[in-house]
RNA sequence: GGCCCGUUCGUCUAUCGGUUAGGACGCCAGGUUUUCAACCUGGAAAGAGGGGUUCGAUUCCCCUACGGGCUACCA
């Protein structure tokens, strides 16, 4: 039974150095879209083997960015690090099949090869000596195993995205299993734990392109099935250079301080590297239906925030109210500001009709929601102020009585506001504008009758008589 | 240095030998408009370069250039 017959088994392994980038989340959010389009598993491994840069708050800035972004996975999150029991149990394996060998080469010997290799031009490939030797010469000393790799023929990685690639198995090094202090090195673990757990298809970054090579040394030797392997291009930052700090290298609870949805990046993420005909904008179920290998690109993709923005902007217009304030709750959170209080969600599901699909990001929401938010006396920002001269507080204390008396709906305002504006001669810009100031306290709002309308009567007649003076 | 991968408008992409090389974001012009967001119409904008193969190449092959990756007792 081949691998790619069997149900999808997919996982995200990162190591936990650092937060979620926005690499490591598409990586995750692909292997995510697979399975779960498949009805398969997805699995969270994380690679903590490397003690001295791991951390358990890395860790959890991980899972945290996993779970804003809607990717759960399947079981507990397995720790690499507790199986180095098993990963060297596979080595002794290998050595006892005698697929893997004992090696004393120290440090500096190996280095000192590489020098003259490189010296002479050589391969700096190194070529261990004890690869044949006999077991009853070895020493009493520190040992490595490395696993026996062929010299002759080559080897080739079949890659759901890159096609065949061919390596030439002269290229391949006895590479390290099993280190001196009896743990297991990264081609050991994850090949080991990848069989254990079932992965079918490993979907991770092109930077491990090369190293499948490697790790299917260690398939072969233990006789174990090689999973699909789809290696994806890595993303890369607005000049085309690798992500830097400038060029959104941010962990996800940046992305999230900056206002996004998850939905409109689980979107933007997969449209990244991956297409599906002409579809930009699609909800996750689209997503979830449409996903496959094949659509996958094999060149590197760049950040294009603005595209972002857009994809943002027409998800939130998309949203349920409550899935809105749900996502404006951890931007909050997210950007360090005071979590929302129930009057605070209350005011602003009463005017998110007139407020969704005028934002793109959360603060441009929250900002267009001031009039809501605030309470008198509403102050004026520089703009609004500079709309509040003498001339258009004369026009608001003209207006008030004429609102006094109106009924409170849309098509009831309509006509006495342009009524009033057209004795006056006012163009309705003219009228809008100190309203908007007196209402807000901003000049960029909603539409003046929505303002009225979710202010009330009211609220609305006092605040342009506090703005008429 | 060696090996591997990549290269279509500024950006994300469509095209799976024959197209006026399409769409989206952004940009420019105009329109709509009470601000913003949005919307409508139009526009500029691409096959890295050079060789092949072919009746015909963006598409297949080779070379070069450029970009990226791997080459650790890191992951």
């Amino acid at each position: 039974m081949r691998m790619s017959d069997q149900p999808v088994v997919t996982r995200f392994a990162p190591s936990p150095t650092g937060y979620l980038h926005i690499g490591g989340a598409r990586t995750a959010l692909f292997n995510w879209l697979y399975a779960r389009g498949r009805g398969g598993k997805f699995l969270l491994r994380i690679e903590d083997t490397d003690r001295a840069r791991s951390t358990p708050e890395a860790t959890e800035a991980i899972l945290a960015g996993l779970t804003w972004l809607g990717l759960d996975w399947d079981g507990e999150a397995v720790s690499q690090f507790d199986r180095a029991e098993r990963h060297a149990e596979v080595a002794q394996a290998m050595l006892a099949a005698g697929r893997a060998y004992k090696c004393f080469s120290t440090q500096d010997e190996i280095a000192a090869y590489r020098e003259a290799a490189r010296a002479e031009g050589r391969s700096t490939l190194f070529r261990s000596p004890w690869r044949d030797a006999d077991p009853a010469s070895h020493p009493d000393a520190p040992f490595v195993i490395r696993i026996k790799a062929p010299r002759e023929g080559e080897t080739v990685i079949a890659d759901a995205v890159q096609g065949d690639v061919t390596i030439r198995n002269d290229q391949l090094d006895d590479m390290i299993v099993l280190r001196s202090d009896g743990t297991p090195t990264y081609m050991l673990a994850v090949v080991v734990d990848d069989h254990d757990m079932g992965v079918t298809h490993v979907i991770r970054g092109d930077d491990h392109l090369n190293n499948a090579a490697r790790q299917m040394l260690v398939y072969h030797a233990m006789g174990w099935p090689v999973p699909v392997w789809a290696h994806i291009p890595l993303i890369h930052g607005e000049d085309g250079k690798k992500l830097s700090k400038r060029h959104g290298d941010m962990g996800v609870e940046g992305w999230i301080a900056l206002g996004y949805p998850a939905e409109a990046m689980r979107n933007y993420l997969a449209r990244l590297g991956w297409g599906h005909g002409d579809d930009e904008y699609f909800s996750t179920a689209q997503a979830l239906d449409w996903f496959d290998l094949d659509g996958i690109k094999k060149s590197p993709a760049r950040l294009d925030p603005k595209k972002l923005d857009n994809l943002s902007g027409q998800h939130i217009a998309a949203m349920s109210d409550a899935d809105i304030l749900d996502g404006i709750d951890g931007y909050f959170a997210a950007a360090g500001k005071p979590v929302l209080d129930a009057q605070t969600k209350d005011r602003l599901a009463r005017a998110m009709y007139c407020l969704k699909d005028r934002a793109r990001r959360f603060p441009e929401l929250i900002e267009k929601a001031q009039f809501v938010l605030s309470d008198r006396p509403i102050e004026a920002d520089e703009k609004a102020a500079k709309a509040l001269d003498p001339v258009s507080r004369g026009i608001l204390s003209e207006l008030t009585p004429h609102l006094q008396n109106a009924s409170w709906s849309r098509d009831a305002l309509e006509p006495v506001m342009t009524g009033f504006a057209g004795a006056k001669e006012l163009k309705f810009g003219q009228l809008a504008g100190p309203i908007r100031a007196a209402l807000a306290g901003r000049s960029v709002t909603p539409s003046v009758y929505d303002m009225m309308l979710v202010l009330g009567q009211e609220e609305t007649l006092a605040r342009l008589n506090d703005a008429a003076g």
